[in-house]
DNA sequence: AAGAAATATTAGGCTTGACTAACAAATTTA
DNA sequence: TAAATTTGTTAGTCAAGCCTAATATTTCTT
């Protein structure tokens, strides 16, 4: 019964509560176990254990075969990962001009990693090229011709 | 015996590959096993597993209580994890203008879930606003003006 | 070169986070 | 409402990575 620590989730936590999240605010506004199983690409057992844990730190209201909540906690957790995610995805996508798969799928990745205050600076910096006008249209060609010739040299 | 596929690496083992090629370049030239449990604060017998691992994947050269030195496969991995910490380390601070060691930290943590397209394109934007002027002296005033009044807002 | 000290490995255990299979509860449908 | 279907949980297993303690090997010291 180490690390019933109350704050700090795992990578794999976040993305379950990122879920429960996601879920509560689009569809039938409740996020069934099923649903998180198939959005996590997961099995339903591992949901259970995810939510028993998420409910002792206290970032979801879950009774076993009852209907799982955000608490406050939770709530406010999940806005800030979904804040990352998004701000992330924006900046691949938008300022690096990646494609948007790659985006989404390097936002997923690096949103457990990156602290908040890194995260902000990045949004900050996100804002100040669109209002500069300097983006992947930009960049573009900058990009293009130098993402080759760039291969390694020690 | 599942996963015995030679080329991908996990976060973990990156970390060991990373800190036998730092020791490689500096130091005595060998990296020890002893000095990597150190860099790694990480206990011995976790190294000997790890080196196991990099040892049956092909990057490094490795006998129990041998030297070890990396395969030529192990080189090239280990200088791309280096340059992405160094693109990331460097983009954090003199762009973000974190503090060093913050910088240092999220590029650990990161260095591990960008793929190396992201990387290369984080590396073409940096230097675009090197040549450009606009690095932390410049943001300085944006960042520090908009980080506190950002605190959510729903 | 033999004992002491340092270094490396093995053995065994723990935690996290996933899985499958079997079972239980809830919901739908006939 | 009772049977069928869907959904959720429990039990037991597994791999990755870490740990400590005990053991083995190498290196240093005298």
């Amino acid at each position: 019964m180490i690390n019933n620590n109350t704050d700090q989730l795992s990578a794999s936590l976040e993305d379950y509560l990122e879920a429960i999240y996601s879920l509560s605010q689009s569809e039938e506004k409740v996020a069934r176990s099923r649903d998180i199983s198939e959005k996590l690409d997961v099995a339903k057992s591992s949901v259970t254990g995810a939510l028993r844990q998420l409910s002792e730190k206290g970032f979801v209201n879950y009774k076993p075969y009852g209907y799982v909540t955000l608490t406050e906690k939770g709530h406010f957790s999940a806005k800030e990962i979904a804040k990352k995610h998004q701000a992330l995805k924006s900046f691949f996508y938008e300022i690096l001009g990646t494609d948007e798969l790659s985006a989404e799928d390097a936002a997923c990745r690096a949103e457990h990693s990156l602290s908040g205050e890194i995260v902000e600076r990045l949004i900050k910096l996100d804002e100040f090229l669109r209002v500069n006008k300097i983006s992947s249209v930009d960049l573009k060609t900058l990009f293009c011709q130098s993402l080759q010739e760039n291969k390694s040299k020690d």
